[in-house]
RNA sequence: GCGAUAGUAGCUCAGUUGGUAGAGUGGAAGCUUCCCAAGCUUCAGGUCGCGGGUUCGAACCCCGUCUAUCGCUCCA
């Protein structure tokens, strides 16, 4: 494990030195886990994100993509539940030095008093064997009926002071019942704190008439809340999906792990509406769908897994993530929920306008149920560089740093090099760049031995480098070298944009998918 | 946020008991070179994370702060 982290370690930093990553604000000593993408990691990036919109909108004619704004309306994330749901409570123990969830600390409490009572059931069942009525037992038995009393009174306090919003009460709570610290066993707590999880600011330029708006924590709440206007313009009719890629924020209390963990993140989100009942099917189609999406890019089946949730969120009836195996465990990169209808029926509550879908088939109006699926631009970005990173032990003794990426991710695809500069070879190279630059993202390159400028293509993950030869000038022929092989072929200039279009295009992946 | 650890050139790191900063590598320009980090010449780049304090004098000692890594927690 500790070597799968020192990989990791150099693969941060080969971000930074070949122009992926850079941490923001570098000169005023960096902005805590805010990351700018580089010269190369946009290129990456938009790639990325290419295969996905393009595998959604292109693929799938029932698929529209928007791009909806960052600010909204504040009572979207009432209605959405972010604006209670994102403020978790939180306590420390001094003495452990560990921090809880106070809201978790309690309902573990209450937990154990229906551990209690079931204790208590089990002792009469064996006792009275056949004839044994539970709730007659448990409605009549002092001992059941005190811990139900004190359960009840827990659970109502509890509700009362999440809904007030009050973090004295919790704190009362967890002292009243004298909770104790699991770790160290004491009662030493602090003050329970509120961390909300949303950027706030404000919209309007006087104070009295300023609205205090949120940076959205999720992109999908613009898919919701657009709903009626793509399916009525775009003449949707259900199954259908709207796509979106945007930024969102979290004010995440620990941000970490490079970009996995970033405060202000790239979404890629595809909401899919279907006919209420027909959401476990789109589930499982989805599910296979997405995995597939990831399979495509060829790096690694065995590096990915689903994780399925057995604790569901308050909107979901089902979900599952995609994990992939990066250097410090299996860690997910995109989620699939079945979301119900629970977001379009609270716009319906709170903006008071109706949302629903009349069906022509089915000849009625009803909510349509949602399956989502949410990956993370940032979190795909580090899978790909994760996959991808090699230092690869010559047979010479020599070592080289390369980037595997799928050929049709690369941020440049063929390097293109003149031997030596001189003897028109220069001149050459430019003509060929002149013919692909039109198609592929070329680099041109005359500085320095070739052998060096091979090794500078690997660390970037270059597909291809085309070298120009005396040879050249002769018969309109260039060695063409494969990354990965290190193998070179002679081929003629005629024939470079099929062979590296075969490769390095996104068509390439989007085959693999239908 | 709390705790532990760290921060010196783009990168990887030296830097003795406090005495005004060094290597390797990388980068730029040139020479050489017909295929995998070759060689030669020249150059650029650091108020040692930042701010205070102690001292005649601080990269080094003390305090604060920022950033990063790991654990707790949460999640795309």
């Amino acid at each position: 494990m500790a070597k799968q982290e020192d990989v990791f370690k150099k693969i941060v930093s080969h971000c930074k030195e070949y122009g992926f990553v850079f941490p923001s604000s570098e000169i005023y000593d960096g902005l805590g886990a805010v990351y700018d993408y580089a010269q190369n990691g946009v290129e990456l990036k938009n790639n990325i994100k290419r295969y996905w919109w393009e595998a959604m909108t292109l693929l799938h004619e029932n698929i529209v993509g928007i791009d909806s704004a960052i600010f909204m309306h504040p009572s979207i994330w009432k209605a959405s539940g972010h604006v209670d749901a994102f403020n978790d409570p939180l306590i420390d123990n001094k003495d452990s030095k560990k921090r809880y969830r106070a809201d978790v600390l309690i309902e573990d409490e209450i937990a154990k008093y229906d551990e209690k009572i079931n204790k208590e059931v089990e002792k009469a069942r064996k006792r009275f064997g056949e004839n044994f009525d539970e709730k007659m037992y448990c409605d009549t038995n002092a001992r059941v009926l005190e811990y139900r009393k004190k359960r009840d009174e827990i659970h109502q306090r509890f509700a009362d002071a999440m809904n007030a919003n009050d973090l004295k009460a919790l704190k009362q709570i967890i002292d009243d019942c004298e909770i104790v610290d699991p770790i160290s066993g004491t009662r030493n707590w602090t003050d329970v704190r509120q961390f909300n999880l949303m950027f706030k600011t404000e919209m309007g330029s006087s104070a009295d008439s300023a609205m205090d708006i949120y940076l959205r924590p999720e992109t999908a709440q613009g898919i919701f809340v657009n709903f009626l206007n793509v399916q009525k313009t775009g003449r949707m009719r259900i199954p259908f999906g709207i796509a979106q890629i945007g930024k969102a924020f979290r004010n995440e209390i620990v941000a970490r792990q490079f970009v996995f963990r970033m405060r202000e993140f790239e979404q890629m989100e595809m909401q899919f509406f279907v006919c209420p009942g027909d959401e476990m099917r789109w589930f499982e189609y989805w599910k296979e769908g997405r995995m597939k999406w990831h399979k495509a890019l060829g790096m690694g089946d065995e590096k990915y897994r689903y994780h399925d949730h057995e604790k569901l969120a308050h909107y979901a009836n089902a979900a599952t993530d995609i994990e992939f195996k990066m250097p410090f465990g299996f860690k997910e990169v995109e989620g699939i929920h079945s979301r119900t209808d629970f977001d379009l029926s609270q716009h319906e509550k709170f903006s008071g306008k109706k949302i629903q879908y009349f069906d022509p088939e089915l000849n009625k109006s009803y909510t349509p149920f949602v399956i989502e699926t949410s990956i993370g631009v940032d979190r795909m970005f580090l899978t790909v560089l994760c996959s991808s990173y090699e230092e690869h032990q010559l047979d010479n003794g020599d070592s080289r740093v390369v980037l595997h990426l799928p050929k049709a991710l690369a941020p440049v695809k063929c390097a293109i090099l003149p031997l030596v500069k001189k003897d028109g070879l220069p001149e050459k190279a430019h003509e060929i760049m002149d013919i692909l630059k039109f198609d592929f993202a070329c680099c041109y390159d005359e500085k320095d031995s070739v052998g060096k400028r091979y090794r500078r293509m690997d660390a970037i993950g270059t597909p291809y480098c085309i070298t120009i030869d005396g040879q050249t000038l002769e018969d309109n022929t260039v060695t063409l070298r494969d990354r990965d092989s290190m193998e070179q072929q002679r081929v003629s200039i005629a024939e470079l944009p099929a062979i590296i279009g075969q490769e390095c295009s996104l068509n390439t992946l989007l085959k693999k998918l239908v």
